[in-house]
DNA sequence: GTGTAATTTGCAAACGTTTGCAATTTTCCT
DNA sequence: AGGAAAATTGCAAACGTTTGCAAATTACAC
């Protein structure tokens, strides 16, 4: 314990602990990566003094002569509502079962967010920082162009979002549009007949849930659904709501939020207004967050299955490391029926 | 543009741009990075150059040869409580202004979740790795011990979490106990008087709010506080806190939850239970989560300000990494009344 | 035009690992 | 004991940048 510390500190390269060992650099090099062709005896003295010291290679220098780092990057562009998403939950959530995912695989995960509108070189730059090994995108935001792009000269890419047919890159996502689907039809089913959709559809994965929700109301002979665009942060949305609310007054029954915090801020918005949830208005969410379960009443949702999500993109993006060519994986939606459709 | 991408790729090293240019590796680098003693003409020239071939300078290199890397580590310790954390709300919103406010000071971040009961090394092998110039822990966790050992030896490192009296490490947090106290207050000064704790009393932050409120009750001369033990994961915690209600029933009307997350599950629980609150029962939470202004009621709850903390933790991490030697940050708490007490 | 100072450049040695190859030692077989 | 094969080791050259120092160029003053 006390020699610890006093020689912690001293022992600093691989060679200086080649020369307490009496060995090469090389054999050190070699022990302590778990190569088999070294001695077990010296192995065992070499691994002992590394422990005694508190040694530990250098990353950098390691990453650097083998060309690999063993990080994997995880970047969030802030697009179209920049303020918002890393603290939304979904995607928090999503992070953490990824850094739980790639901890498991022995890798480490580097975090960035950008804004996309500011540094049209994010992509690129992450890439060609030679920090990482492979990249994890959250979102396409309204990047998806540059993504394409990119995955023609970049294997080890994988992105979360939507499935559009004939893209080139590799994504990992809900199918947003069936989610959508399923959204309406439980809406319909619970009596509404004029739908809103209350989102902002210039995020691809939320048209793709509006575009499956107009689908059913379009085969059931429904009045088109009206779009009342919103941001994501709550400060913003919960005003946009209450104008929404105020300017369709009596012309809807049924609301498909893009988002269950979204819904969420509805329902307080509609509490304020004195309108009756389930019974005036109907009201679906999009991805079973945890506060799904603490509206009051208990919100009517389409679950996403994020823990399957994050294995599902590393997985994905090891196999993409390894040379292998991949096909995207798209999840199946789940309608999560409580109380408020 | 096509030439762009017909040779991207082939200028991979400095030494490629310098051949190029026709100068010599030492005058591209000095001129990518900036440094004045390179003619004008000269760096304009390679800058034009690299930005054609998009080429940029390997970090890995780079950081090899500086002995930086322009990383902060962000660590987060799963100690008594290991599923839950990071989904957990607090948490992922200050990572979310970690990663911002790393990113304006020019930093990437490299997040890594632990779990120090399998791995006690796990301070020590992140520092050691070489790939990170100072390090960032977010929560103390039960792993108070260990953090002192490694501050006396590490310098640029800071800890959110609780301030205790002499402690060695730099901490940034909020003041929990006066936070406690204020919490207590306020129930008291709602109408109640038989307390009870709604949190796990072993980690440390809990711990000290726990004991803020003690002090209130104590000096008010009201009987002592029930402890309630209760995890923090959504699934356990529900169960648990409905054991807890059941078992105090009647014998308390006063409910300050370790965390709003808490509380809104509490408030859940006393609803099914048929408890009014705060009528029956008043119920403080902690954080002023978006959340909390979501439950029904609304939660009367003590605010922690996450933006600021994450600012005083870079700027206390920048400093240090300077050679400063800088004091820890305790951030005074807010009490923000709705309508739960 | 010469000398000196100020600017720009190039050279080459780091930074700390890993790894192909060759040299050495050990093992095993006859 | 002798020899070949197998198992260990050491050597030295990378990986791609940065930077102190010296060399070369330019600018300036007289």
């Amino acid at each position: 314990m006390n020699d610890d510390k006093s020689t912690r500190g001293s022992v600093r390269t691989i060679t200086d602990l080649a020369r307490l060992a009496g060995v090469s650099p090389g054999t050190v090099s070699r022990a302590l990566a778990g190569k088999s062709l070294v001695n077990t005896k010296t192995r065992e003295k070499i691994e002992e003094l590394a422990r005694e010291h508190g040694f530990r290679p250098n990353q950098m220098a390691s990453g650097l002569r083998r060309q690999k780092t063993g990080v994997i990057g995880v970047v969030i562009p802030l697009g179209h509502d920049t303020r918002q998403q890393i603290s939304d939950s979904f995607f928090m959530t999503l992070l953490g079962f990824l850094a739980d995912e790639l901890t498991r695989q022995g890798y480490d995960l580097m975090l960035r967010r950008v804004v996309p509108e500011s540094d049209a070189d994010w992509l690129d730059r992450f890439i060609g920082s030679g920090m990482i090994d492979g990249v994890i995108v959250i979102g396409q935001s309204d990047q998806f162009d540059r993504i394409e792009d990119v995955a023609d000269g970049y294997g080890p890419m994988v992105v979360w979002g939507n499935h559009t047919e004939g893209q080139r890159h590799c994504v990992v996502g809900t199918d947003n549009r069936l989610g959508g689907r399923m959204a309406a039809e439980r809406l319909i089913a619970a009596g509404a007949k004029r739908l809103a959709f209350l989102g902002d559809t210039t995020a691809i994965e939320f048209a793709a849930r509006f575009a499956g929700a107009r689908d059913v109301a379009q085969k059931m002979g429904l009045a088109p659904i009206i779009a009342l665009p919103t941001h994501l942060s709550p400060e913003r949305a919960s005003e946009e709501i209450a104008g929404h609310l105020a300017a369709t007054d009596g012309r809807i029954d049924g609301i498909f939020a893009a988002t269950d915090t979204l819904a969420a801020l509805c329902l307080t918005a509609l509490r304020e207004r004195g309108v009756a949830v389930p019974d005036d208005i109907k009201l679906v969410g999009f991805d079973d967050l945890p506060i799904a379960q603490q509206t009051v009443p208990p919100l009517t949702t389409v679950r996403q299955d994020i823990a399957a999500g994050a294995r599902g993109l590393v997985d994905l993006l090891l196999r993409r490391l390894a040379g292998e060519q991949t096909e995207s994986l798209v999840l199946p939606p789940q309608l999560v029926v409580r109380q408020t459709a």
